[in-house]
DNA sequence: GTCTATAGTCGGATAGAC
DNA sequence: GTCTATCCGACTATAGAC
């Protein structure tokens, strides 16, 4: 990638992650990358598409710096507390805060949605194997879709992250609130054979 | 209020919905509204202040709505239910996805910020007692905080109103697997009494 | 209270010199 | 590849007629 177009994604991501979809204009980002405002449509074409590439480059990288971390999980609570430490890594750095606008950009803005969905799966393909990896002895697995389970978390984790934006504390509380919610279910997975035959079956009998 | 007034606060939310919040300009509102430009600042002052206005306006008339429906719900299943439910109501008539515009144009726009806030916290304090009353017999009731717990879910809630944009099924799929997670926690409430005390005590070990 | 008209700014996008 | 210059549309906000 040469210099300019490196420097218009990363001005591109900034932009995205200070001033928000609506304050992301071809000039804005210019000024961000330090080039001139010609060259986003000489390289890209369009705004949309500059930020579409914006999004996945910075959500690769992102990805690709949490994969350690995600292989090291051993069980739900560990994984929620990964949750709560890249939240407030990425708070800082802004990458889900970026995310976030693209999906508001994308309700009304039909190009950015494929970008934007993509995005949002590379998080959830993350997730899903390492859920159904610390799910995998439990006896309520079977009874969950984990798919699922991932994608509702992905998008709660972006909820949480515009929540933050406009009340800081109480978007910790809810954070925290989450976190034990993960230990709950570990005590219940670990209540000895017979609560846990019994449990199963009744969650059978429920399917 | 006026019947300009009136058109206007309807206008407004209805643009936020169908053109989000970088397409909220106040041509495109009064245009919505079908009166003149001037006059969202001679009756508001500015457009900040008019969106303020609606999205205040808008969730109001919702939550007076579903209040009779938040008070006859009985168990945490019936709860998640209803969230799904109104999940389904507010995705049509687009009030959440208004919501999740205004938390967008908040991070970026201060003066959104406030108003935005204050919407959230109405959803949030129909859901708190509600969430209390159903957790009121469960052993785990003490182990989590509810104030925290609706925090959450009605940030998962914009998220996933979010993702919806850009993903149907996987939104929908996402809905699905957490309405499961109800019935998952209204089993293990309904393990018997020794289950339930082996539960309670490990619990309290934790605290 | 409502309208027209307009000032002044910022936006996407392109043409053409270098 | 990069720049200047520019077109033209959309924007916020206000002044002033009615």
């Amino acid at each position: 990638m040469t210099d300019t177009r490196a420097r218009l994604v990363e001005g591109a991501f900034a932009t995205l992650r200070d001033k928000g979809i609506a304050g992301a204009s071809a000039r804005a980002i210019a000024a961000a990358a330090g080039v001139n405002q010609a060259l986003v449509f000489y390289h890209f074409g369009s705004v949309s598409e500059l930020l579409t590439e914006a999004c996945a480059h910075a959500t690769r990288s992102r990805v690709a710096l949490y994969q350690a971390q995600f292989a090291a999980v051993g069980s739900l609570p560990e994984l929620l507390d990964l949750g709560v430490q890249i939240h407030k890594g990425e708070r800082a750095e802004g990458n889900v805060l970026a995310l976030a606008q693209m999906l508001a950009g994308a309700q009304s803005d039909p190009k950015l949605a494929p970008a934007t969905a993509t995005t949002l799966s590379m998080w959830v393909a993350q997730l899903e194997p390492v859920l159904d990896r610390v799910l995998a002895d439990s006896p309520i697995r079977e009874f969950l879709d984990v798919s699922g389970l991932a994608r509702a978390f992905a998008a709660a984790f972006v909820g949480l992250e515009l929540y933050d934006g406009v009340d800081h504390d109480g978007a910790d509380q809810a954070l925290a609130s989450v976190a034990r919610l993960g230990v709950l279910i570990e005590v219940v997975d670990d209540l000895g054979p017979a609560a846990r035959a019994l449990l199963r079956g009744k969650l059978r009998s429920l399917r």
